[in-house]
DNA sequence: GTCCTTATTGAAATTGTTTTTCAATTATAA
DNA sequence: TTATAATTGAAAAACAATTTCAATAAGGAC
């Protein structure tokens, strides 16, 4: 069987393993950057061409609601997918290429703290998100 | 003529102020947790009822482009506009009823250094949103 | 105030994206 | 194999955002 791990996940979900599953997963496994559904689209047809595309919006939902993609918001359009991070990790977004990379140890603590009682706020949660030029673009390309 | 801020800066721009302008403006000014193009559309109205959905999403867009205001991304939904901050701020949004609160002093040079030298990438900007329960919400309500 | 120019407007059409519906297909367990 | 029910893609529908364009009205000139 050789099976990997996503499609492990999705089958002990539940979930049939079909060409269109098998497609989307391998596009949205090796991505270096975050895609969005017709970008996912266009690559998953390169393995699967009777792909359709309503079939590849649903297999982004239950990728998502595995825990095995995030979705990446950026200025302008956030309708993009990426690996998810593995615990708590946020992403650093390259500027001119799009590659992304997670990241961890962000120890917000004492800001959450002074912020909480400035604001009267009971702080839950965060979202932190990087960008930069990553060591390609910065380097001649 | 008693004009606020913000009339006075569309029409340093060059703007001429429109009943459509004015109640945008008013409503954004207001309001104090973001709002969706819709929603501004639909408390705009209350001021000039003949007002369009159109001329909602180009005052919007002419509002953003002079940092009067600025978008606010959630998990489900990044189209809704607030205020924007002074300076270097950031966002803080209540859960529970989306009040919205800025907040400045975050200091992340530290883990900008780390995560440069990690992964290789040069940072350049960053988006920090925290996400809580505001006072009323905390108590009762 | 009146007139003139031109930015601005709203309706309608268009475009683009996401969701729903449904009959045909097919993965999987028996 | 066969039976069953999940999954699929096409088409339609719903939704969101943008473009087009003739009518309107803001604001400067007088
Ligand atoms: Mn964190
Ligand atoms: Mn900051
Ligand atoms: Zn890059
Ligand atoms: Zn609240």
């Amino acid at each position: 069987m050789a099976e990997n791990l996503w499609l492990t996940q999705l089958r002990a979900d539940g979930c049939r393993l079909t060409a269109a599953r098998r497609a989307v997963t391998e596009v949205m496994q090796s991505a270096e950057r975050a895609l969005t559904p017709v970008e996912v689209y266009d690559a998953a047809r390169k393995r699967d061409p009777r792909l359709g595309l309503v079939t590849v919006y649903r297999t982004l939902e239950k990728l998502e609601a595995l825990g095995l993609i995030q979705r990446v918001h950026h200025e302008q359009g956030c309708q993009a997918f990426l690996r998810a991070g593995v615990g708590h990790q946020h992403i650093l977004l390259c500027e001119r290429c799009g590659r992304a990379v997670h990241f961890e140890g962000d120890d917000l603590e004492a800001l959450f703290e002074r912020v909480g009682e400035q604001t009267g706020f009971e702080i839950k949660s965060h979202w932190l998100q990087l960008y930069g030029l990553c060591q390609d673009c910065r380097t001649g390309f």
